[in-house]
RNA sequence: CGGGGUGUAGCGCAGUCCGGUUAGCGCACCUGCUUUGGGAGCAGGGGGUCCCAAGUUCGAAUCUUGGUACCCCGACCA
């Protein structure tokens, strides 16, 4: 269904089809023939190469390297952690055979049944099980500790229903798999590990999040302890951005993965693994974007500043080819990127239209009238705010702009947030408050039952257990019964 | 895997109930002229396996049967 994005208010009932039609408008990606999977189009992999860059700039600052693992990982490494299996069998897409052949009836190409594999391949859906294979032989000594690796790398999880970026069949992303000597190490890369990618979110991506720590039922398989940074929708939903997972040594013990300790005793190592996806692409698009289109943060956007001139024939054409060139240059030299668009096979307000819906966050439009009184007009993409500013000293402002634009743009997002993060005291006000969306911080008497129950009458999960919430006792609104601190419930994607 | 919906040009759709000219519209595309400070206007043009298969009929996009794909809502999950 087409759906304009200026005539589409963001209500919860339509906000995914507009989610959809914005992702596709925008350029980012479309909907591959392939089940469940999409294309991720060069503009929108562009966003996601920056994103990339800045994570992996975080990653070695916190003393980490890159490495890569097999995608096909052999169905027996599966066996071997029981919660592991438990959690992905239902979504595996597997290899049985290695070969093709011609239709013996002639009709096509079909699989050539004598090529059957004796042990099946899985296609990764994560790495945890073919890594630990590999660390077992990596490890011999407390001298071996600890391995810090992270890999960038595709999965593929057979998804019952997809959504693009925010749940597709294939996504790109990185995972980190460290293994150590001790727990408390191993807690603590975990809990580093979440900061560092709740940094990203807030500092890069511009979007608030919520540190906690999930509640036993919503952990990872095969995970001790599960921290996740939560972001808030528009539509006031939550989304789970990312996920650093204390292994303890589950992992280690499946894999027989041990080493000699200082003290000449024979250990088991204790494990963490981490990661972020193409999802938090979902995270930046839901998070930010109006009815004009994408809003980018600057630290984000594939082109900061476009520049359009606005003339009538060749001659003006060239005046203002000549005017914007030093600040092209100007832009450039801080390492802004930027774009002169002067191509004269689009008309300008088509150009205005098509960069706003790209989340271009700083425009400047160029005419006769600006070349005769010296200056230009400015736009900024998340006010949608235009003046007109002299041409002397534009370089700096406009660098000044991004900066207090990727503080803005943060800013509004957290007053949202803020907002529709409210304290419920009691269930009847819960179930009334949950249809507003938001995040309801409330008591809860940490059993999985009361869990299921709200979640069964009210759609609504525990997303986590904030670490720096409120830490006053109460009494869960459900049941009565004590509770250690108000946890953060919401509706999700 | 349950409930609902849709398959007609690159995209979005009408036509289907009630079978009958050469299957139509908007956007996009191509050509020309005029335009250019917010998604241009006019004129002309190109583009179709009407999801697939079988059936009914003088005649099927339209009716019947079977298949298939996709979308939405659930359940499941990052």
């Amino acid at each position: 269904m087409a759906i304009e994005l200026k005539n589409l208010t963001k209500r919860a009932d339509n906000y995914s089809q507009w989610y959809n039609e914005l992702v596709v408008k925008a350029d980012l990606a479309e909907q591959s023939a392939v089940r469940g999977c999409m294309v991720i189009k060069p503009y929108g992999y562009a966003i996601w190469e920056k994103m990339q860059r800045q994570l992996d700039d975080m990653f070695k600052a916190t003393g980490h390297v890159n490495a890569y693992f097999p995608l096909l990982i052999p169905k027996s490494f599966f066996s071997k952690e029981a919660d592991h299996v438990k959690g992905f069998a239902k979504e595996c897409a597997v290899v049985t055979h290695y070969r093709l052949m011609n239709d013996p009836n002639g009709d096509g190409v079909v699989v050539d049944p004598s090529a059957k594999l004796d042990e099946e391949l899985i296609i990764r859906p994560t790495s945890e099980t073919i890594i630990w294979n590999t660390y077992k032989n990596w490890i011999n000594s407390y001298r071996d500790l600890p391995i810090l690796c992270n890999q960038w790398a595709n999965v593929f999880r057979w998804e019952m229903r997809t959504r693009m970026f925010l749940r597709t069949a294939e996504f790109l992303w990185q995972e980190g798999h460290t293994a150590h000597a001790t727990s408390e190490e191993a807690q603590a890369e975990a809990v580093k590990m979440l900061n560092v990618y709740a940094e990203f979110a807030e500092n890069f991506m511009a979007v608030p999040v919520v540190k906690g720590v999930k509640s036993a039922t919503e952990r990872f398989a095969g995970a001790l302890e599960t921290y996740t940074i939560e972001a808030m929708m528009q539509d006031g939903k939550a989304l789970q951005s990312g996920t650093s997972h204390f292994l303890g040594q589950n992992f280690a013990k499946a894999f027989d993965v041990q080493f000699i300790d200082k003290d000449n005793q024979l250990k088991y190592v204790w494990a963490t693994s981490w990661g972020v996806s193409t999802r938090l692409m979902g995270a930046l698009i839901m998070c930010h974007s109006d009815d004009n289109g994408l809003v980018l943060p600057p630290k984000l956007a594939p082109i900061q500043v476009v520049i359009v001139p606005i003339y009538k024939n060749d001659e003006q054409l060239s005046a203002i080819n000549a005017k914007v060139e030093p600040i092209v240059n100007g832009l450039k030299s801080l390492g802004i990127s930027v774009k002169y668009d002067n191509a004269e096979n689009k008309r300008p307000g088509f150009k205005f239209a098509d960069y706003e819906l790209k989340g271009v966050p700083v425009r400047l439009a160029i005419g006769a009238r600006d070349l005769e009184n010296g200056t230009v007009e400015l736009m900024r993409r998340d006010t949608l705010e235009k003046e007109t500013v002299p041409f002397d000293g534009i370089v700096d402002n406009i660098a000044a702009l991004l900066n207090e634009m990727q503080t803005a743009i943060f800013e509004k997002a957290k007053k949202y947030r803020d907002a529709k993060m409210i304290e419920v005291n009691s269930y009847d006000e819960f179930k009334e408050k949950i249809e507003e969306g938001g995040f309801l911080l409330a008591h809860w008497d940490g059993t999985p039952e009361t869990e299921e129950k709200i979640k069964n009458e009210t759609k609504a999960t525990i997303r986590c257990i904030p670490l720096d919430g409120d830490t006053t006792p109460g009494k869960c609104m459900v049941t009565g019964n004590p509770s250690a601190q108000r946890v953060v419930f919401a509706r999700n994607y």
